[in-house]
DNA sequence: ACCATCCACGCAAGCGTTTGCGAAGAGCAG
DNA sequence: CTGCTCTTCGCAAACGCTTGCGTGGATGGT
C-alpha cells in the first residue's frame, strides 16, 4: 500500500487550489489551458489518479454499469459481454459482473438487487424474466438496458429468433425437406426463455408458410446443451417415421445431436440434415450449417444504449443504434450438414466435397 | 431515480443517531440487541442500502477485486472467472471485470493501470507479463494473485503444467507411441505463456525419460486455436515420416488438428491418436482424450486467496489453499482418440467401440 | 445510599472529491 | 484614469458514511 497521493498533493505542488485541480483534471471550464497543463504534468508525475469513490460520492453516479448474465461459461454469453466490455471500457466506466445461474440464483438476485446503488445502468442478458421481476428492476433505480431479448419497457438490442429459425427452416425446406423436427430447450424449472418461444414460433411458422402440418412428435423438448440435443436426437431416431431434417435450438444443441447421430451410424447430411443457431466456433469446427448471430456486436449496441440513457457520448459507429429497441441481423452460413433428402432428390446436387464446404464457410471476423 | 434514502431517514425513523445505523447495520459492536432489531427493521422498510461510494471513502477499501483476462470468451477463462465470482459475491465483493486482448491492449493496461484506486486486490489469470509489468502491478498497491501461473512474487494457483503433459506423453508411451508430436502455440508477436513454456517441457521430459531423442520436427508451433492445430497437422502430416501420436497444447487445438485429420481421411485413433489438454465440453462431445483441468476450482482458489490477502473470513471449503503457492491436481480422462498405433501392437487392445467409450468417459462434473 | 463499572449511544471529525458562488485580476472602451 | 465585463481561481459546503471519544444512565458491589 502506497502512501496513496492525492488532489490535495497535486494542488501543493502546482502552486493552485483544490478545486483547481479538479477542474484542470476533470477538464471543465474555467481553466486556463497553461494552469491546466501544468496541473497535468504534476499529475503525471506524481502518478496521481483520482480516488473514485470520493469523485462519486460528490458527484452522485458510480461510474459503474452493472451485467447480468445467466452463464458467462457459454459462448454467446462471454462474447456479449466482451462486446460491452470494450465499449464501455472506452467510455471509463467499469463493468460489474452479476453471475446468476439458474432459477435459484436469480430469485436471489432480484430477491436483494446486490446491485443497488452499485451502479448506474444495468444491462440484463438474455435472462427470463416475470413481470414481478421486471418491476422489480425498476426499485434499482437505474437505467435498464435488455440485450438479447426484446422488452416493452426498456431500450433493447437483439437478434430476430423468430426470422432466425425461419431462415434455418426454410433453408432445409428448400432443400426438399419435409419432414422437419425442432429440438427445442427449457431449464429445467426455469423460466420463459423469449429466445426458445421465438425461434418455436418461427419454426412453426416457417413451416406453415410451406403449408405443411405440425407433426407434435417432431418437436422435442429437452435441457440445454449438447447432452440434451444428443438425447432429444435419440429420441427423433427412434420415431416410427423420423425426419430428415432437424432445426436445433442453437450449436451446441444440435453438436450433442450430431454426436448421436454419428453414433447411431447416422449418415449426415446423406440420411439426415442438421441446422443450428449462432455461429459457435464449434460450427465452423464440426462443419455444421447454422444461422449465425454475432453476440460481441449485441454486446457493443447494448452499450451503445447505456451509454446514450446516461447521457454520455457514443462511439460514432454505434450511433445508429435504435433506443426503442434494435433488431440485429442473421445470416444463413451453409455448410456440410445440410443436403437434399436422399429420397427427395435424385442427386439434385452433387455430394458436398470437403473443398465445396470450404467455399461456401462463412469468412472468420 | 428514487429519491434515494439515507442512513439519516433511517436514524430518524428509527429515533437513534446515524453513528448508532451505521454500527446496527455494519455489524459492529456497542448497540444493544434490541436496538439493532429496531434499525434493520426499519432499514428493510425503507429498502435501504447503505451506499458503497460513502461507505468506502470512509474506510478506506473498496470493496473490489479485479480480475485480468487475457480472452474472456474461452472455455477456461471464463470458467476462472465463473469461480471467481461465485466466492466473491458469497463474501459481499464485487468483480470488476479487466478485459486485455493481446498484446497491445496488454501494454495500454500497464501503462494506464486503470484498476489504480479501484480495487483491494487484483486477479491476474494466467497472463504472460514481463518481468517490468510485474513490477508495474506493484505500483497498484493492491494485493496481486496470479491465478493459472505459478508466481515468484505473489500468491498464486495453478495446475502443474509440466505433469499435465507429462500424463499426457506418458499415456500414448504407455499405448506403445515411439514417434509423438507436439502442437505447442504462440501468441504472434506475444510475450510468453507459462503454461505453453511448461506443457513443452513435461512433453520433453516425458520423452526423456523414455529414452526417446527429441525429434525437432515434431514438435510444430502454431498460433493458438483450432485453426492453429488444423495448419499444425497438416504439417504433421506431410512429414516424411509421420508421427503415431500427438500431444496439442490444449483441447482446442486438438479439436481443429481433429478436423485436419478427417479431412485427410487418416484414421483416429488408428492411425494416429490424439491428446489434448483441458477437458473443454468439446472434447467429452467429440471423444477426445484429455488431461482435464477444472478452471472453475482455479477460480475459487484464486478468490480465496485474494480474501485472505484482504484478511476476510475464507469460505471453509476452501481454507485449504496455500497462499504461498497451491498446485491443483490434473487427470487424464481417456477417450476414443488415443490407441496403441497399429504397426507397434498386434492387436495389443480390441478396437475400441463406442460403448467402450463411454464407460471410461469422465463422470460430468 | 454511594461509588465504580460498564454498556449503549450520540457528537463530530474525518474520508477525497465536486461545484456554486464570490473575489481578484486582466483587458478594454470611453 | 475610471468603470465595466470577462476570465481564472479559491473558499467552503456538500456527498453519505465510519469511528474515536465522551457522556449519561443502568448495574452491581459494599
Amino acid at each position: 500500500m502506497k502512501p496513496a497521493v492525492n488532489m490535495a498533493d497535486v494542488a501543493v505542488r502546482a502552486g493552485v487550489s483544490i478545486s483547481t485541480v479538479s477542474r484542470a483534471l476533470g477538464g471543465a471550464a474555467g481553466v486556463s489551458e497553461a494552469t491546466r497543463e501544468r496541473v497535468r504534468a504534476v499529475a503525471d508525475e506524481l502518478a496521481y489518479v483520482v480516488s473514485p469513490e470520493a469523485s462519486r460520492l460528490s458527484r452522485g453516479s458510480t461510474g459503474r454499469v452493472g451485467v447480468l448474465v445467466p452463464a458467462i461459461h457459454l459462448w454467446y454469453y462471454a462474447s456479449v459481454v466482451a462486446g460491452l466490455e470494450a465499449v464501455l471500457r472506452e467510455s471509463e466506466l467499469d463493468l460489474l459482473l452479476y453471475h446468476v445461474e439458474g432459477p435459484e440464483d436469480r430469485r436471489r438476485f432480484f430477491d436483494r438487487l446486490p446491485a443497488r446503488r452499485k451502479v448506474d445502468a444495468l444491462v440484463v442478458v438474455a435472462l427470463p424474466t416475470t413481470a414481478e421481476q421486471h418491476r422489480r428492476l425498476d426499485d434499482l433505480g437505474v437505467a435498464i438496458i435488455s440485450a438479447g431479448a426484446s422488452s416493452e419497457q426498456h431500450p433493447w438490442v437483439a437478434v430476430d429468433d423468430a426470422a432466425a429459425a425461419g431462415a434455418a427452416v426454410e433453408h432445409l425446406l428448400a432443400l426438399g425437406h419435409e419432414r422437419i423436427a425442432m429440438i427445442r430447450t427449457v431449464e429445467p424449472d426455469g423460466g420463459d426463455w423469449q429466445a426458445d418461444r421465438q425461434r418455436l414460433a418461427g419454426y412453426r411458422s416457417a413451416l406453415q408458410r410451406a403449408g405443411l402440418e405440425e407433426d407434435r412428435d417432431l418437436v422435442v423438448t429437452v435441457p440445454w446443451g449438447p447432452d440434451g440435443g444428443a438425447r432429444a436426437m435419440d429420441r427423433l431416431l427412434t420415431l416410427p417415421h423420423p425426419p430428415t431434417g432437424v432445426f436445433a435450438y442453437s450449436d451446441e444443441v444440435a453438436i450433442g445431436a450430431l454426436r448421436s447421430l454419428r453414433r447411431a451410424r447416422v449418415e449426415v447430411p446423406g440420411a439426415v440434415s442438421l441446422v443450428g443457431v449462432d455461429d459457435h466456433p464449434m460450427a465452423d469446427l464440426t462443419d455444421l450449417t447454422t444461422v449465425a448471430q454475432e453476440p460481441v456486436v449485441i454486446g457493443r449496441c447494448a452499450a451503445a444504449l447505456a451509454l446514450r440513457t446516461l447521457g454520455l457520448p457514443v462511439p460514432v459507429d454505434l450511433q445508429h443504434v435504435r433506443t426503442d429497441g434494435q433488431r440485429l441481423g442473421t445470416r444463413l452460413v451453409v455448410r456440410g450438414t445440410t443436403a437434399p433428402p436422399r429420397a427427395a432428390g435424385a442427386r439434385l446436387a452433387p455430394p458436398r466435397s470437403p473443398a465445396a464446404a470450404e467455399v461456401l464457410r462463412a469468412p472468420r471476423s
